[in-house]
RNA sequence: CGCGGGGUGGGGGAAGGGUUACCCUGGGAGCCCCAUAAGCUCUCGGAGCAGGUUCGAGUCCUGUCCCCGCAACCA
């Protein structure tokens, strides 16, 4: 049996999960279903970022010591499993000193071993407003935008990692596609940054300004800066430093994350794992953003959506369809209630609520459907073997939005085949009919399994198999219930 | 300034040199009554602007206007 490690980023823990987290989870969500409907063993992981200083200054601002306030944020990440109903098998913290420490802590050994990190000077503006380096992007006349001051030029030493070392190597395999990276927009991306060759990055902070997180081995004047500290969850949490668990699921077969953290995970990440002789995950999936109401999600506009009281008002399988389907797989897209209410009643209530509604009714009517499952309409057999097909290839290529239009054309064609067939007549008569539209629908609902696994399996306890030449059906509550 | 993406019927999206541009939604007409006042058929309606390449261009090129991102060591 093959094997199907996918991953999440890791969510940082300085706010509330909002929708833009939702939909990288169920985007993965979907993946991991459909690859153990498969047969393949899958693991799927996500998890929180909790280190660095904003998440030190966040729980100073919410008056809780910082373990605290982890803890209790971690909960609401963690809760996003039972909300979106997703099919996670594990969650790495990074402050769990027991399962994500010890791999960390190897990593950073394997890295020494390799000689790719170094001490170097580096020199910055520091704000004292800040507490941290500031870019002269944050500088107006010379001075802080935020709190009015000049910075002084600081200088401190930190630990780097060798990146460079590892830029051509890098450039190679994404382009042997040993390393995918869809979509092919973003690997252009990342290749033309690989061309022009990565620098070196730092690797460490200063313990006194970041107390909070890893400290080098050896050396706890220094702590660990986000890149081998966060990364290294992908391992960690398959036991990577623990024991050897992490051999039978690394390389991660998939790895998804939004385009902001693209140079993280399809650069350095892969040159760590270069240094340290590990493997390079298969693919990165790149999806986009979302857009509220056609403009950004922000905290300043106000306009941040949580996704567990979308989920509380319309229930989990109508939000992962809209996000799912409305917004493409690898691109930005909009979300507005107004346009979720118009694919709810257009697509879920009329189309596949509807038509479930409707073959359900009609097979309903004899008591038992006995008849040749196998032998059925050509049409409706080409049908639904194109309709696989498509959604193979479409969730290969990381289209999950194309794999979910292509199931909904099948339920179209449904609705054509009762009408063109004129199925409510002499019902007698059209048992065959019928029997091919309860075809349908049972594909249709497997087809759904990983993209709304209530409804799908709604549908499926309402066809009642007794053997391969027998089945009743019971009509079943309402799917999707009118809104108004 | 630089780099990248984009401007498609009233609204939202898809396709990416080749006959009548696809889907959802909206307007109009008809069919049907099994179903969640749902379904089916027909119909109305479209490519920012200006050029160019080509037998042929939403699709490629140039210019122009507009929108949106990114600018990696963001400490």
């Amino acid at each position: 049996m093959s094997k199907f490690y996918i991953t999440t980023a890791i969510d940082y823990l300085n706010a509330k999960p909002h929708l833009g987290h939702a939909l990288e989870k169920i985007q993965a969500d979907v993946l991991a279903r459909y690859h153990r409907q498969k047969g393949e063993e899958v693991f799927f992981l996500t998890g929180t970022d909790e280190h660095g200083v904003k998440v030190l200054r966040a729980a100073k601002v919410a008056g809780l010591e910082t373990q605290v306030f982890v803890d209790e944020l971690a909960e609401e990440f963690k809760d996003l499993k039972k909300y979106l109903n997703l099919s996670t098998d594990g969650f790495i913290r990074t402050s769990d000193k027991i399962n994500h420490w010890p791999g960390v802590l190897a990593l950073w050994e394997k890295l020494v071993k390799a000689g790719d990190i170094y001490k170097k000077k580096y020199r910055g503006l520091y704000c004292v407003g800040h507490e941290a380096f500031v870019t002269e992007k944050d500088l107006k006349d010379g001075r802080c935008v935020e709190h009015q001051k000049e910075p002084e030029v600081v200088e401190e030493e930190n630990y780097f990692f060798r990146l460079s070392k590892y830029s051509k190597e890098i450039g190679e395999r994404i382009k042997k596609k040993e390393l995918r990276i869809l979509p092919e927009t973003r690997e252009n991306e990342i290749l033309a940054l690989i061309e022009r060759g990565l620098e070196d990055v730092s690797f460490s902070r200063p313990s006194k300004d970041l107390p909070w997180g890893i400290s080098v081995p050896g050396d706890p004047e220094h702590t660990m800066y986000v890149w081998c500290d966060a990364l290294t969850n992908y391992i960690s949490a398959i036991g990577y430093g623990r024991n050897e668990d992490y051999k039978k699921w690394w390389p991660a077969n998939a790895q998804i994350i939004g385009k902001d953290i693209l140079r993280f995970h399809a650069a350095i990440w892969p040159g760590m794992l270069l240094s340290a002789g590990l493997p390079l995950p298969r693919q990165i999936l790149v999806h986009g953003f979302i857009n509220i109401d056609g403009q950004k999600m922000s905290k300043t506009i106000g306009n941040v959506l949580d996704p567990v009281e979308l989920v509380k008002k319309y229930g989990a399988d109508p939000i992962r369809y809209f996000l799912l389907k409305e917004i493409p797989s690898g691109e930005d897209g909009d979300f507005s209630e107004e346009k979720f209410k118009m694919v709810y009643s257009g697509q879920l209530a009329n189309g596949l609520g509807n038509f479930s509604a409707r073959v359900l009714g009609l097979a309903s009517k004899f008591e038992k459907l006995e008849g040749d499952f196998k032998l059925i309409d050509k049409a409706v057999e080409e049908k639904i073997s194109v309709t696989r097909k498509i959604i193979d290839s479409k969730l290969g290529e990381f289209r999950i939005h194309e794999a979910v239009a292509v199931i909904d054309e099948l339920i179209s064609f449904g609705d054509r085949y009762v009408n063109e067939n004129e199925v409510w007549k002499e019902t007698e008569l059209k048992k065959e009919i019928i029997i091919n539209l309860i075809v349908i629908l049972d594909n249709a609902a497997s087809f759904l399994k990983p993209f709304l696994p209530e409804t799908a399996e709604k549908i499926e306890k309402s066809i009642q198999w007794i053997d391969e030449k027998t089945l009743t059906v019971k009509k079943g509550e309402v799917l999707f219930p009118r809104l108004n």
